[in-house]
DNA sequence: TTACTTAACTGACCTAGTCCAGAGGAAATG
DNA sequence: CATTTCCTCTGGACTAGGTCAGTTAAGTAA
């Protein structure tokens, strides 16, 4: 604000900035590429990166990895404490939701997986790995880890739905308290093809193990998140 | 993990982290410059930045702007709905904390400030900044922002301790709920002086509304924290 | 002792390119 | 019509430097 001296990468942003304001059209509006836009604002495709990158931690423009920059779409209001299903709470935001199932499979938990849902190390659980989408675009990458002997035959249901409701509504347990993490992380291969990035790059991760009626741990959930697709809110009320 | 080509930029990640492995010895050692490190690893400065950029996005090591890079002491672990104050939950975590008044200072509500504070804009406020260190390390800056009617003659008082136990024990305000907001954005100037950050680097920012015992609103507080410094961590059941 | 100056060192910022691999559409092929 | 092949466009990864502005500690003068 005050003092800027206009360096040129400062130069550069603003300029964006501007070319940004006036492209309200649409969100997910994809930028001229890094070479054009180099070109543009004659400077080297390194410097031109540096600002792109600036105003991709401001969280007002995005990149898919080799696909190019976009323009942030409004972001996502996520209540972690809320029981309310992301379908129900994408669409309360008047967007649009899809989920899609990457993977469903039979494993022993690792260290990270026993310890959260206090299970012997190598104890049977099952893991279901999901993808889910906001007006079409990859947000969030969640892996649900599951005792497997709590919940007979789930891998034969349609897991592309809320879990939470399918907890509730064939097996009775109900999400009575949650426990979560939230913490910054470099996104692992499979994660960053999922969600369009580049290996190496920041994730939103929040890791949750929720417990039923009894206070017994029903299943443990690790979410990874865009960074710029979503706001954490939590109200003390709802907890 | 898996099929992880040696590229360049990986081999000197791995590198790294073997040496950062050696040095255990104290949190916040420095590392050589990033000259010195070029050379070591036969790469150019820009390669070597990229390295240590994903390193920093890992959280294994951070940078302070001129002054170099070093490694990541442990996270504070912090429970934004916990009604602990800052001293105690570093001193529980066996750390040391130290809290420095920047500034204060009355002022009329900006725009975010006043929807926040439910206020008319342009009402009167009283504005605390304070930085907040875990072991001498700069890593919180915080503003609070107070309904100055509330709070009669406050900034003649002792403003390093904790705002919350001044507001109970000389105004008998509680704080018996409160609401609060994650997102990731880039430092201004005053955060970043403060925290020893370069102007545009990632902060995690934290605004935070409390209540009190009637439900009227006690002040709002804006914390910036160092994405580094700090997991945080949320408990239904404590809310 | 205290205040000021200086000089070395640091990351921040910048130029000017090359080569590579994944994404995606168009054209060729079965 | 469906599949595959290929070619173009994209960001990702890399080299090889230079300049600029804060930080810091050593030295110097009051």
């Amino acid at each position: 604000m005050e003092n800027t001296q206009a360096t040129q990468l400062s130069r550069i942003q603003e300029s964006l900035r501007q070319l940004l304001a006036k492209n309200v059209l649409h969100g997910s509006q994809k930028l001229p590429s890094e070479r054009a836009l180099s070109v543009l604002f004659s400077t080297t495709r390194i410097t031109l990166k540096e600002a792109l990158s600036a105003l991709e931690i401001e969280g007002v423009i995005y990149r898919e990895s080799r696909r190019g920059w976009f323009v942030c779409p409004a972001r996502l209001i996520y209540n972690p404490l809320s029981r309310c299903h992301f379908h129900q709470l994408v669409n309360d935001q008047q967007r649009n939701a899809k989920t899609q199932v990457l993977a469903v499979h039979t494993q022993f938990a690792d260290a990270q997986q026993s310890k959260l849902l206090g299970l012997a190390k190598r104890s049977e659980i099952y893991c279901i790995e999901r993808l889910r989408y906001v007006d079409n675009r990859p947000v969030l990458y969640v892996q649900n880890c599951l005792i497997s002997a709590l919940f007979p035959n789930i891998l034969k249901q349609d897991l592309s739905q809320s879990l939470t409701q399918l907890y509730q509504q064939q097996y009775g347990y109900q999400t009575l308290r949650s426990r979560f993490e939230v913490t910054l992380c470099g996104a692992n291969k499979q994660v960053a093809d999922a969600l369009h990035l580049a290996q190496g790059q920041q994730v939103l991760k929040i890791c949750r193990v929720n417990y039923q009626q009894q206070g017994t741990i029903i299943d443990c959930e690790f979410e990874y998140w865009r960074p710029d697709a979503v706001i954490i809110t939590i109200d003390s009320h709802e907890g």
